[in-house]
DNA sequence: CTGAAAGCGCTTACAG
DNA sequence: CTGAAAGCGCTTACAG
């Protein structure tokens, strides 16, 4: 591969003289750089990333964290989140975040990251805290942390569950079992009070025997609804943290013959375009996923350039109602 | 962030020597090993990556070059691939294929990647030539291609499909349709071939006018759904590329309230997890995607690390067939 | 067993 | 407008 030495020597010119040009410094000639781009282009050549984020103590590749790649829902960010950073001349690496979060902050910074975004922040995590200590840029998102400020993408989920719940009542659900979050996030713990607090306000009573928690996955719904379901008086309707989990609720009933929403009706949140399929046809809560994975890709770079005011930045996303087929009048 | 020199002045070495301490070089003195090792930690030292791929010419960074994302296929290799991966000390960059390929073999050598997993390699694309001009390793992930030879995961097709094509053939079924992946894609190309030979093994024509073809995704099953069940002699079973494009057509079908399999049977292949679903059910033809993902990265590690040997490695996958509600008797 | 020197490929003050 | 020099943080022959 041929190095700005190889271009420098072929156009005439010195290394440095190189460097600027290709990266159009205005203090370089036109000449020059016609010069120099002519040799580099002769030569294929293109600058070195490392050499160059070890000069400039830099890189442009941006760090995802995340738990659970199985889970569904990182693929609906994962996606638009590489096209935004792509589309800035970022890269993405991907990091899985242990239970020792320590190493993570080591890595970020010893693989020079220029910056991370935080998908799966548990509430006092010390991951944040390290990665401050260490100057690293981070954005959350879909969650945000108490002890550590930082720029965030989030969601506010009052506007779609008060639609929601309002649906609900009109249907006349009164047993109602919910499969909620973990309730060490920060995710889990809004949309749960978001519910809790609607609910209450239309007169509605959450058992706590019917609540209850676990990881936003399949499993949770799965073996969730077990449980609801078996009891002598199963709920009419159970409201789930994520559509995931909502799936695997659906799945638990759909085994035990049970009719969707005659019998049981079942409520999900972040309409996943799986949700959307024909034999599907989830009721939930929407937001712009999508917008939203972009937009911390945004605030990430922006933070990085150094174009953000010193203050956080705080991004939020608007919820709605999207009713479907699994959520119908209580059964009698 | 400490530095290699910061380590050796408090461990009171040389900066070298503190770089081969690390590294556990036989050559050092135990001594001097638990010295420096006392003093990276009292100074949270972890050597700085870039330095070490700068100085080495290699790094332990991969990429993964996927052409959309979006596909849910995606996520079943990204999870076990990054696991494997970091299980082995490297990390995983995502890259997105565009149009122009060049610019990828350029920039997986201008950052330094030591390797790359291609899961998406259009037949006759210049980018394994590129990849090989520029000496970079490579292994294709259920694709191959004729121009260069390189490490390969694939899949066979034919024992999967032969059970398949007998149950397709017990059940009756002679009016069959099929919306097969890309043609110009090895994939594509080879798991067509296996159907229309096996089919013709059982003397089961399958009409030209009721084969399509499109990219392996759900629009695709869709629409190609669309087409085919539109017509006055609608197919009883509509055989797919992959498990996405069967749930596309899935569905179609049922939009158009057609009974499944009663009226029209769905097969798959793949076996992604959401297939297994109780409301989906889709009877499909299954291999192991995971050990199949771990087994490219596995291969590339070796190759990069020069442990394999110098003729490529191709590891081929078994298939199975998986019976499940989507393949029915023939409707009358 | 350890250190001094050189170099990986860039960028960035500093001169001129 | 351009070049010579130094340095980013490592590793790797080369001496000793």
């Amino acid at each position: 591969m041929a190095t700005s030495h190889d271009v420098a020597r072929l156009a005439g010119v010195s290394q440095p003289t190189v460097s600027r040009a290709l990266r159009d410094d205005p203090r370089v000639s036109e000449a020059t750089k016609q010069q120099v781009r002519a040799a580099a282009a002769a030569l294929g050549y293109a600058p070195n990333a490392i050499g160059r984020a070890l000069s400039t103590g830099r890189s442009t590749r941006v760090g995802l964290v995340v738990t659970d790649l199985h889970n569904q829902f990182y693929q609906h960010v994962i996606a638009p989140m590489h096209d935004e950073l792509t589309k800035q001349g970022y890269e993405l690496l991907l990091i899985t975040e242990s239970s020792e979060s320590a190493p993570v902050a080591d890595h970020v910074v010893a693989n020079g990251l220029c910056g991370v975004i935080l998908t799966t922040t548990i509430l006092g995590s010390v991951l944040p805290v390290r990665l401050q200590d260490r100057q690293v840029p981070f954005v959350y998102f879909n969650r945000t942390a108490r002890n550590v400020e930082a720029d965030s993408v989030t969601v506010d989920p009052v506007p779609g569950v008060t639609e929601l719940v309002k649906a609900v009542a009109d249907f006349g659900h009164t047993r109602i079992g919910a499969v909620f979050g973990p309730q060490n996030t920060s995710t889990g713990e809004v949309r749960e009070q978001a519910v809790r607090d609607l609910l209450q306000d239309k007169g509605i009573t959450l058992l706590s025997r019917n609540v209850l928690h676990g990881p936003f996955d399949f499993e949770t719904g799965r073996s969730g609804a077990a449980k609801l379901l078996d009891r002598s008086d199963p709920p009419t309707l159970i409201l789930c943290g994520n559509d995931v989990v909502a799936l695997g609720v659906l799945d638990a009933a759909v085994e035990r013959g049970i009719d969707v929403p005659g019998r049981l009706s079942v409520v999900g949140f972040d309409d996943l375009p799986s949700s959307a399929w024909a034999f599907v046809q989830l009721s939930t809560v929407a937001y712009d996923l999508e917008e939203m994975s972009r937009e911390a890709a945004r605030l990430l770079i922006a933070r990085v350039e150094g174009r953000s005011a010193t203050v956080p930045q705080h991004t939020v996303f608007d919820t709605w109602y999207v009713p479907r087929a699994t959520l119908g009048p209580a059964a009698g």
